[in-house]
RNA sequence: GUGUUCGUAGCUCAGCUGGAUAGAGCAACGGCCUUCUAAGCCGUGGGUCGGGGGUUCGAAUCCCUUCGAGCACACCA
């Protein structure tokens, strides 16, 4: 379905190329006086210049040409030369029922059906999750849902970090404390136990321990490297360390992604590039890409149009064991191989920007995809506290992301315990939901690649544009729709919406018909705070249409089933949006 | 040092492929519950869009410069 602004573009395009003027003179935008008008075309200045006319009188012609139009109901020229236009209430209505018979809502598929990879986990094995894991989190859950959406084949990987010098640190860390377990016996030739040697606190506890000390301790850190060089070349007691600590790791991460709805196709690792790592690497050396520079194995990818030097990308350490570009690398030709995707989008720390211009320059000049496949890294800033520095608890912690949840989970549970009538059963759950909301929307709605600042006060309070402001509207025509369906009435009737003149009613249409065009630009720029920003603008106009309007009192039939009409679209609309930012409305709240 | 991102109301942020009077929320203040959920609605105050220059009929938006902040810059991930 075509989208509004398009529509009215084209009877303006039209008209400027009748009246002699370039077709692009013709193009609508959102009118930015909302008081004049609802959409406006400022095309008569631009072409003031090409044409050597005064704007007022390219749009007094351009105006006569438009001439008697039912999609308007207004069209006038003012100085200096805006063309401000008011659209026909019956076409705004009849543009909003062939939304609601779409089962898109209007959203064209732009997608066509084409595979694309999000990566967007980032989660460590042995490290619990944190607060700095929300962001990609939530951000790449929401975008992979727009993906689907628009018609992609979308696949999230988690991309686990279990392949690194870290679990060397933990190995190295678990012998320092627990010299006497078998994995440490060179001479022990049993089987290894089932069971893990530690749990995921004790893991939790070990890492940043390991990585301390690493810093401070050199032969620690070599020592540790060696280990992660083993681990990588098959060494049986440290693989089956390894085992453990995925073993131990993974469900809970598995509890913490599901706590926060977020839901991966495939739980991958760098690990899992192992297979593909020695052809790449010798495919490169046959193909002169990769040379011997310092013991180490790199690929130069300075271009000539480049503003600085880019170090060259190492893909073999001297020592021969692989990193971080090269296990992305090789997932990069398992993802080809297996998947042909149409675009790779990462979402990671802005700080890897580095890194990721490294890969993707390496992975198109070693041929590992072609010039279609289109490969995109979304930085995300640092979270900081309200003192404006990276994020710590008040320990000077790192906070865990189980206890951020609760932390807002019970917040909202207090809300409602204190405001509304209702069991603790259900206060738990809905506090849930509302929770989850709030968290969600809370970091949607900041735009991605910009710091932040993480304020658990703002988090839990529910006022203005928050998650929770836009469930309660869901709730609110929920509610109506319940009431109208108790009196009954069949809501299945109501499906077509007359022409509704006030401007309460308009306003919320208007609101509505932009939907198609704001999902499919939060999928072409990867921006799920313009989703936001939509659905706050459409739950203004709904609260506002609630208080101007009497619904179920309504005593002409017709423009009640209007209004009931219009209920279910905005429901409907508000409902598609919230799945995809990844997060859903309670019954009540 | 080089590169890069950014600087908008007291606070947190939109707006940035140039358009009319720069928008929200929070905080402050004032109204609105015998009427479909007041987690709501309506209103008031608050800004030389870091500074300076330029391009343009027109700049928060584009260019240059300057100040300030964050981040990155070959064997961590």
């Amino acid at each position: 379905m075509k989208k509004l602004i398009d529509v009215l573009s084209e009877e303006f395009k039209k008209a400027f190329v009748d009246c002699g003027y370039d077709e692009k003179l013709g193009k609508v935008t959102v009118s930015n006086r909302p008081d004049l008008c609802e959409y406006q075309c400022n095309g008569a200045m631009a072409g003031a210049k090409m044409y050597k006319k005064a704007p007022i009188m390219i749009a007094n012609e351009v105006l006569e040409k438009i001439g008697d139009n039912d999609k308007f109901s207004k069209v006038e020229a003012v100085m200096p030369g805006f063309i401000n236009i008011t659209l026909s209430p019956a076409f705004v209505s009849s543009y909003i029922n062939e939304m609601a018979a779409d089962d898109k809502l209007g959203a064209e598929n732009i997608g066509k059906g084409e595979t694309v990879v999000v990566d967007y986990g980032g989660a460590n094995v042995a490290k619990p999750l944190h607060v700095g894991h929300l962001r990609p989190a939530v951000i790449g859950e929401s975008v992979k849902r727009i993906y689907k959406y628009m018609g992609y084949n979308t696949i999230g990987d988690v991309h686990l970090g279990d392949w690194g010098l870290q679990m060397g640190l933990i190995i190295m860390e678990l012998k320092e404390r627990q010299p006497d377990l078998c994995y440490f016996d060179e001479s022990f030739e049993g089987s290894y136990p089932e069971e893990a040697p530690f749990t995921i606190d004790d893991l939790s506890e070990i890492y940043p321990a390991a990585s301390a000390k690493s810093k401070e301790d050199a032969d620690f850190k070599e020592a540790a490297q060696l280990a992660t060089v083993k681990i990588q070349q098959g060494y049986p007691p440290y693989l089956a360390l390894w085992k453990h600590i995925m073993n131990v790791s993974i469900p809970d991460l598995e509890k913490n992604y599901d706590n926060l709805n977020v839901h991966f196709e495939l739980w991958k690792g760098e690990s899992d590039a192992k297979p593909y790592i020695e052809d790449m690497v010798q495919n490169m050396i046959d193909k002169g890409i990769a040379h011997e520079s310092q013991g180490a194995l790199v690929v130069d990818i300075a271009e000539e149009t480049d503003k600085k030097e880019y170090p060259p990308c190492i893909i073999k350490k001297s020592d021969g064991a692989s990193l971080y570009a090269t296990t992305d690398l090789a997932t990069i030709v398992q993802r080809v191989q297996d998947y042909n995707p149409a675009k790779i989008v990462y979402f990671t720390d802005k700080r890897q920007e580095l890194h990721f211009i490294q890969v993707f320059r390496v992975a198109r000049k070693a041929g590992i995809v072609s010039d279609a496949t289109q490969l995109s890294q979304i930085g995300f800033g640092t979270m900081n506290g309200t003192d404006g520095k990276p994020f710590k608890t008040r320990d000077g912690g790192v906070m865990r992301l189980e206890m951020l949840v609760q932390n807002i989970e019970d917040a909202v549970y207090e809300k409602i315990m204190a405001n509304r009538e209702v069991s603790e059963e259900e206060a738990r759950t809905t506090s849930k939901i509302v929770g989850l909301a709030a968290l969600k929307y809370g970091d949607l709605s900041n735009q991605a690649p910009k710091d932040y600042i993480f304020d658990i006060d703002r988090f839990t309070s529910f006022e203005g544009n928050t998650g929770p402001y836009i469930l309660y509207t869901i709730v609110r025509i929920k509610s109506i729709l319940e009431k109208y369906k108790e009196s009954g009435k069949s809501l299945e009737a109501a499906d077509v919406i007359g022409t509704l003149e006030d401007a309460a009613s308009k306003e919320l249409m208007l609101s509505l018909a932009k939907f198609n065009e704001t999902v499919e630009e939060a999928c072409n720029e990867i921006a799920p705070h313009k989703l936001c920003q939509f659905i706050y603008d459409l739950s203004n106009a709904f609260n506002h249409f609630y208080h101007e309007t009497k619904i179920l009192s309504e005593e002409d039939e017709n423009k009640q089933l209007s209004y009931i009409s219009l209920l279910k679209v905005t429901k409907r609309v508000l409902e598609t949006c919230i799945d995809m930012l990844g997060f859903t409305a309670p019954e009540k709240m």
